[in-house]
DNA sequence: TATAAGCGGA
């Protein structure tokens, strides 16, 4: 059965699809078109020659082959991508139908450019089957990625789907990179991620190569999916393959340096090989590695960073300034982050929900409450826009001052505007009542949130554990911790990670071993937390199943991982297997952090392999990633627990000659 | 294509 049956495009009633493996028929106009006849009234427009061509002056003394050399061309797609219903374009386009060698022959290109402009995916659809099944001009992959676009556009993801399929099955066009590009882009923006995976064997399959749009869509894909190592290996793939990438790239490739907490390499991408490349950065390429540096905690660095942004002329806006004050609130330097905020229409920006809930939270961890509560009086009497996230701040700085009623109230007052309190709110006001000794209601509104089916979020969940702990009840916590054995209304991949983060390592290992099993953990994140769950627990053995795991499921590892599995593989002195992962890691395109290849060459030292740490310190030297004192100092190290001290020394006195 | 809110112990 076709494709297009499958996926229902016979029921859509503007889909003349049922005829392609009907002969062409001659159509004819529908006579409930009554307006087709009744033009002859009033001013000519375009769509009124587009209905009679013979209207057009230069028709009557010429007669060109093609329609769009004689009318304006412009004006008349315009007009009808504006006005024609499906139905009226097929009764327009009848007179031409079956007629190839006729003078009424629309031209390919003519076609093509009106399906171009088209932006209705019905409409679209219609010309498509029109050109392919009347006309029978040959389609290109250019006419379906239109109607491909205009299905996503609409959210018609199985008419999408079903195009690609039938593009697959008839060859007649083969999809190419754009129509990959095209579906994948939307899939994942959509956050169907497993539609969006299942298409890269089909890709595979087809000999697709990717091209730049088509890089940078799967780097997307690769980041929403929280696979930065992924990520970055397309990068690398993207650069092998001799593409030049371009700002959305760098700006990707960013993106996913930073989540691999690789900053020093997100620096000098950012700072020196952009604009080596011609791409100069923009302010999403500064906001990305300033956001990274703030997240690790290297706020120096991003104030420095945040400095350099003049020298490159890239003005700061509203996501900056909104990075700058949480750094200038961690670093506890609320007045310099209260005259930032002051200044920030002085400088255009205007202030958003964003940087008014940022300044309550800045306030509220200096203890200015009284400029807290002030600013947040001044949100609602200026009926600044106010949400969950304005309310949770609030909540937590009363329960800072200790007034658990007025945190309470702001729970009530949130739901009475409409504002609904969520997990993290929930998690707040029970440990506000917690520690308050307010026992019986932190349980009641956990037991309502239970049965009311809201869902279980692996903080709320520790939260009322620690507080029943914490009241000496803890045959409750126990209780608690045991149902997630049996998770009902609980993903087994969030059960995993409750029981994992609560250190219960038999618990978590069964549901995790259940859950693989029956392949439910698409998140990487779930392996993570149980590889850093056996590595606290000394299980090394089973660090390097989980670790094996995962790479079956296909799943890349990050640095961090990567620098976990070497630890096991020491500790179990399997130095072969070690080194194997290490270099088929390093093949894949991962990039290292300066701590995996330290490990590494300890664990060469540690096998007394000297030959392999010389060659390895050697290649490291001259990458100029990786900090060169630490690295002569571990080298050092490495020699010195090996008790060959001349070596050590001679290694010290070499950082003496280091640049500066 | 970047930004804001929760627990608590390692």
């Amino acid at each position: 059965m076709a494709a297009s049956a499958a996926v229902s495009l016979h029921h859509h009633p503007f889909s003349h699809r049922q005829h392609r493996h009907h002969p062409p028929k001659r159509s004819r106009l529908p006579s409930s078109y009554p307006r087709l006849a009744a033009f002859s009234a009033g001013a000519v427009t375009g769509r009124d020659v587009w209905r009679n061509p013979d209207l057009h002056p230069r028709r009557r003394y010429q007669r060109p082959h093609y329609i769009d050399r004689s009318v304006d061309m412009a004006a008349l797609l315009h007009q009808l991508s504006q006005t024609t219903t499906p139905e009226e374009l097929h009764a327009v386009m009848s007179p031409y139908l079956g007629d190839p060698a006729g003078e009424h022959q629309l031209s390919p290109r003519f076609m093509v450019s009106l399906l171009s402009r088209e932006a209705d995916h019905r409409r679209s659809l219609a010309l498509l089957d029109w050109m392919v099944d009347s006309a029978g001009y040959p389609p290109s992959a250019f006419a379906y990625n239109v109607v491909l676009r205009n299905a996503l556009r609409a959210n018609q993801f199985p008419l999408a789907l079903g195009l690609l399929h039938e593009m697959r099955r008839l060859r007649r066009p083969s999809p190419d990179p754009v129509t990959y590009s095209t579906l994948l882009s939307a899939l994942a923006r959509a956050g169907r991620l497993d539609a969006a995976l299942a298409l890269l064997p089909l890709m595979d399959a087809d000999g697709v190569a990717p091209d730049l749009p088509l890089f940078t869509t799967l780097i997307s894909l690769a980041l929403r999916l929280g696979d930065h190592a992924k990520a970055l290996a397309l990068f690398s793939r993207l650069r092998a393959a001799g593409l030049n990438p371009d700002l959305k790239a760098f700006n990707a490739a960013l993106h996913a340096l930073c989540l691999a907490g690789l900053l020093r390499e997100a620096r000098s991408l950012l700072l020196t090989e952009m604009p080596a490349s011609g791409v100069a950065p923009d302010v999403v390429s500064f906001s990305t590695v300033l956001a990274a540096l703030v997240r690790r905690r290297r706020f120096l660095q991003a104030l420095s960073l945040f400095s350099e942004m003049r020298t490159h002329r890239v003005h700061p806006d509203l996501t900056t300034c909104n990075i700058m004050l949480d750094a200038y609130g961690q670093l506890d330097m609320a007045k310099e982050a209260d005259r930032l905020f002051w200044s920030m229409r002085r400088i255009g920006v205007e202030p958003g929900i964003v940087t008014y809930n940022t300044m309550l939270r800045v306030y509220g961890d200096a203890e200015l409450f009284g400029e807290a509560i002030h600013l947040f009086r001044l949100m609602q009497r200026k009926e600044n826009e106010q949400n969950v996230v304005t309310y949770n701040t609030m909540i937590k700085i009363y329960g800072k001052t200790l007034e658990h009623e007025k945190a309470g109230n702001l729970v009530q007052e949130m739901q009475k505007k409409g504002i609904e309190p969520n997990a993290i709110t929930y998690s707040t006001i029970i440990s506000i009542w917690g520690k308050a000794g307010k026992l019986d209601r932190a349980a009641k509104l956990f037991q309502k949130l239970r049965s009311s089916g809201v869902e279980i979020d692996p903080v709320l969940y520790q939260t009322i554990i620690v507080v029943y702990e914490r009241a000496g009840l803890v045959g409750h916590a126990r209780r608690l911790l045991h149902d997630l054995k049996h998770p009902e209304n609980i993903p087994k991949e969030t059960a995993v990670k409750i029981l994992a983060n609560a250190g219960r390592v038999e618990e978590a290992a069964w549901l995790f071993r259940q859950a693989t099993n029956n392949g439910a953990v698409k998140d990487i994140s779930v392996f993570r937390c149980m590889m850093d769950l056996f590595s606290r627990n000394r299980k090394h053995a089973n660090v390097i199943e989980v670790f094996e795991k995962m790479r079956a499921v296909g799943f890349f590892p990050d640095s961090e991982m990567i620098a976990t599995v070497l630890n096991a593989y020491g500790k179990l002195q399997e130095f072969d297997r070690a080194n194997a992962v290490y270099q088929e890691m390093k093949e894949e395109g991962c990039v290292f952090t300066d701590r995996v290849h330290f490990q590494m060459l300890s664990l060469l030292g540690a096998r007394r392999d000297f030959k392999s740490v010389e060659t390895l310190l050697e290649e490291l030297k001259c990458d100029p990633n990786i900090d060169k004192k630490e690295l002569h100092l571990v080298a050092a190290g490495v020699y010195e627990r090996a008790n060959k001290l001349d070596e050590a020394s001679r290694i010290i006195t070499q950082i003496r000659n280091l640049d500066p």
